[in-house]
DNA sequence: TTGAAAGCGCTAACAT
DNA sequence: ATGTTAGCGCTTTCAA
């Protein structure tokens, strides 16, 4: 960006003073207030006569109703909140792209607030948006504040946590055991007889997920007898850029390891540019694996393995669950639904020497 | 993914019947309702001594406000609204994350709906939003039905028409002028010596910004005598893979190019894997260029030429009107912010045959 | 099938 | 510094 022209222009608009209301579409109309309300809902009987007329009058006055008015007297607001700690992560967005597709055929509407991975942020956010007094919370993690779980619990509404199962949750969870993905891609690595293992990932305090992970991969690769022989940690967002950097540093200072394994796809996919450009034969020198199961990253030559972490059915179950508790006398129990995800191989997880 | 474990639990909690409301904080207290919201929402005088009375209660309580009652008493919603096509294309998170950047610091909040590029799901979800009242609008985009921009016209709320300035705006725009974009891309790319030119995009009805850009770019070819040697047009998202496959198809179409333009960085970047592992030359005996300014593909070892769209300063920007606009008394003018993305020529546009 | 009255929980405006 | 009153624009409930 160099310089931005800022051209105020001079056409003087802002057409309308006060938004219409009921009344006067009920006005137009000849209608009463109550009538025009209900063809406005499509409830009870009104006459074709009178749901015609009413139609006619709100197209043609433009008329918007007003939400924040119906909400309170019907003390029924369709949004779900849905608290996120990112958008620059690609996973969130995908969650979100999941549960917009099943809200979107239903009278529900997702509402988004970003935590930037802070408790404190995700107490404020939180806070804001049970003051809308939504229909059901998406929440990502399980891991939230005292204030943030009592204010949960308090909510009486539908709340479902996602993305991560390891542990206690409040009211219902959707996700995968990140501790268990750790294990299996650990226990994977070692039976394909990889000993001299490197791990790279963020900066554990900030993501509970990566953290999970780590500490499966390292009890599983433990019970081989095998300790991790280099770890290398990094602070904010991922890039290809960031996986290249540390995948050069890592190996710098332990030359000799015959396998990676990368918190996430980004950087992994980036130590496998890095690797590929240096003239390194991956999977035969050394193995990589990465974490997501990131199709962004597919057109790579050499495919990266991986684990899918199931966001989009993560997003679509957890958007199910808010609406089954929102149906009243159904059964409504709380939910706990692990997805399993499974190794994807691609091109660099194989038998050591094959 | 494979089998999903579906665990219903058997707790039973789902406490609190009622939502408190500022009564039970009143009651509790011992204070006026009115001096209740007055402490909670830092107006007028207080005494110290009150003050800290209600806020004991309200925090023992667990009160959490009614914003509904509240926005419609006061006729004010601190909500932004943020219509955007997708979340599956990075270039809209990023610009959602400039906006919280700046709403962040306020009272205002952003609340996103997403539209999949279609006019009319545009035309809902701009009803749903305005339905809340909100303060502001963000739109991206200037392509809008005729009942959208009625809509908007009639809100008499501040609207800010987003990443694309070729053409008229509603209210006030912020963002580029895409055919300019691709103009200029034409012109370096021309200026440098290539005369055989693919271009390789999304279908244009559903983007009109990768169309302005592609009209932009045909037309300032035509001033220099070229034309459009070939090109390519895709359905759906962007990705890597779908890159390299459009590139290996217009090269089997058109093998002599010297030079293919792409729609965006992603499918660029797809192509620019291909060409590299087909030991083809690059920039040497192709170039190539993308838009976007995309961090998340710098670390492949060939940089891409492309060209920032500043998504987002685009953000921030058009945060900063809404914020302007509601300030009253002030100017609050209609704008125009026309950002001027620069080149970035990275390894892949260089004069030819240096 | 339609209408009238009474709030929803909060805040603006006005007392005190 | 604190309290009282009267709505905000809609829907629920009850009556016609």
């Amino acid at each position: 960006m160099s310089d931005d022209k800022v051209i105020p222009l001079t056409k003087d608009s802002r057409t309308q003073a006060r938004p219409l209301t009921l009344k006067d579409v009920s006005l137009a109309s000849g209608v009463s207030e109550m009538t025009v309300s209900r063809v406005l809902r499509n409830r009870g009987d009104v006459s074709d006569a009178t749901r015609e007329k009413v139609l006619r009058a709100a197209k043609e006055l433009g008329y918007v109703p007003n939400r924040i008015a119906g909400a309170l007297a019907s003390n029924q607001v369709n949004l779900v909140a849905v608290i996120i700690p990112s958008l620059s992560n690609m996973v969130f967005p995908e969650v979100l792209t999941g549960i917009s597709e099943v809200l979107d055929e239903t009278p529900l509407q997702s509402v988004v607030g970003v935590t930037n991975y802070l408790p404190e942020k995700e107490e404020q956010v939180l806070f804001q948006m049970l003051s809308w007094r939504p229909s059901g919370v998406i929440i990502a993690g399980i891991e939230h504040s005292d204030a943030s779980r009592a204010m949960l619990a308090a909510s009486g509404i539908p709340v479902v946590e996602i993305m991560d199962t390891d542990g206690e949750c409040i009211d219902s969870v959707v996700g995968i055991s990140h501790r268990r993905a750790g294990r299996e891609m650990a226990a994977q690595i070692a039976r394909y007889g990889y000993r001299r293992i490197g791990f790279l990932g963020t900066k554990m305090p900030m993501d509970h997920r990566a953290r999970k992970r780590f500490e499966g991969f390292t009890e599983a690769l433990a019970k081989e007898g095998i300790e991790v022989a280099a770890q290398e940690f990094y602070d904010g967002g991922s890039s290809l850029a960031k996986g290249r950097e540390l995948t050069e540093c890592i190996l710098t200072r332990c030359p000799d390891l015959d396998f990676i394994y990368y918190s996430n796809d980004m950087i992994g996919a980036g130590g496998l540019l890095y690797l590929l450009d240096k003239g390194i034969d991956v999977p035969g020198q050394i193995g990589l694996a990465g974490f997501n199961g990131s199709e962004l990253l597919d057109g790579i030559s050499v495919k990266l393995a991986t684990m899918d972490a199931g966001r989009r059915e993560t997003g679509r179950k957890a958007a199910e669950i808010v609406l089954e508790r929102n149906e009243e006398g159904n059964g409504a129990e709380h939910r706990r639904v692990e997805l399993t995800p499974q190794i994807q191989f691609g091109d660099t997880l194989r038998r050591k020497g094959h």
